[in-house]
DNA sequence: TCCGGCCTATTGTCTGAGTAATTCAGAAGC
DNA sequence: GCTTCTGAATTACTCAGACAATAGGCCGGA
């Protein structure tokens, strides 16, 4: 969270084992496993001699779940980092939407239907609420049968779900967004791909919409 | 690789430090950091008692470069998940080129312009005209300036290049590909992201088309 | 049939030592 | 003065052995 938050820039060199020592009281198998894993995740890179260096922002696999959680959880993200996710969801959604469209089956519209029905009962306000939100975009996601859309499902519903709670604190919705989405089902049920995406367009945008105060693009 | 080959089913059990004692020769400590960066890219979980465990493809980071490679490496992959991958291009890169038109620098013109050279210099069946390739659709994504879309690019980046080889290795190339690079640069260069968008969307279909016969759809 | 406690296998953690590799500095040669 | 080579130091990397903690399964009892 130091590495996303930007208190520790790209370039600069992680203690030689400082942090093991005296911060962290643990030992080095630990350290040295827990900055494999962000190697793994491109935040850093070690090399003999030069140390544990983090690496440039572009290197970071920000797709990643666990790095975008990081990055809300080291507290508000940059404005600018939150329009890019819109815009990445306003990429994303609506190509799956039309790709769901074409190859959803029964089973995967009962589950978008399931989702509408709780987030209706629970209202978007509530945290049950937006767990049903991301489970009803979870679903079209994985109604286009594209593995490596769907594992960017994991990514845009962390964003979906951050999103929303975004808008909240900064004062209540300012419109009912279920219209939307049941366009958007009812698209899918249809089995158009163009007027499911157009209508999941619409959704993303309108959600964009509610949150463009706060971006000041 | 043998878990992204389907050799060892999601689900199935990692030998209990079996791997670590037998056929690889490496102490504990080696392997246990190999699980770690496995298990930090979702292919596996580890918890104690029950061992670790290939996880669910779903919650696979597919979009991670070293991921990817894994897939290429093992083996030809799947046709369906080649489809996929062209499935994602589709719907990324004509959405990259659009904001591309719109934010993207004089630099980043000039860089794009250079790539298209470098390319028609050494020709796309040499390894120097695929980087070129590569570095073009590379350029295109980072001069959109969205973070989460450019950590994308190496996925993108890895596909393109991947499926240039596979193209090459089932008989030369049905036509030239540069018109359709220059015809993206020019609409970049106009600055309209809707020219921009579908000249785009006419390269990748284009590279679509050519597989086509392989991937049998 | 259900519940709780014990047992054990497995991961997680720690420590100490030794190896390999890379970079930097200095020296030698051109 | 510049380049090239060589050596040393620093750092990551690997190994080995031990102990702790967790959680699943087993058994016994209510």
């Amino acid at each position: 969270m130091a590495i996303v938050s930007g208190a520790i820039k790209p370039g600069e060199i992680l203690g030689n084992e400082i942090e093991s020592s005296e911060q962290l009281q643990v030992s080095r198998s630990a350290y040295r496993e827990a900055v494999r894993m962000l190697a793994a995740k491109g935040l850093v890179e070690s090399r003999p001699k030069t140390g544990t260096q983090v690496s440039p922002q572009r290197r970071w696999n920000l797709l990643d779940p666990e790095v975008l959680a990081w990055f809300f959880e080291a507290g508000a993200p940059s404005p600018a980092f939150v329009r890019d996710l819109f815009e990445l969801r306003m990429v994303v959604e609506p190509a799956a939407a039309a790709l769901a469209a074409e190859r959803r089956t029964p089973e995967d519209l009962a589950r978008m239907r399931r989702a509408l029905l709780e987030m209706e009962k629970h209202g978007v306000a509530n945290e049950d609420g937006r767990t049903a939100d991301r489970e009803f975009h979870d679903a079209v996601i994985e109604a286009t049968y594209n593995a490596p859309l769907v594992s960017l499902a994991s990514s845009i519903g962390a964003a979906v779900r951050w999103t929303t709670i975004f808008k909240q604190r900064h004062g209540p919705l300012a419109r009912d967004p279920m219209p939307e989405h049941w366009r958007v089902f009812d698209a899918i049920a249809a089995g158009g791909a163009e007027p499911a995406r157009a209508a999941m367009r619409d959704l993303v945008a309108q959600a964009l919409e509610d949150t463009r105060p706060e971006i000041e693009r």
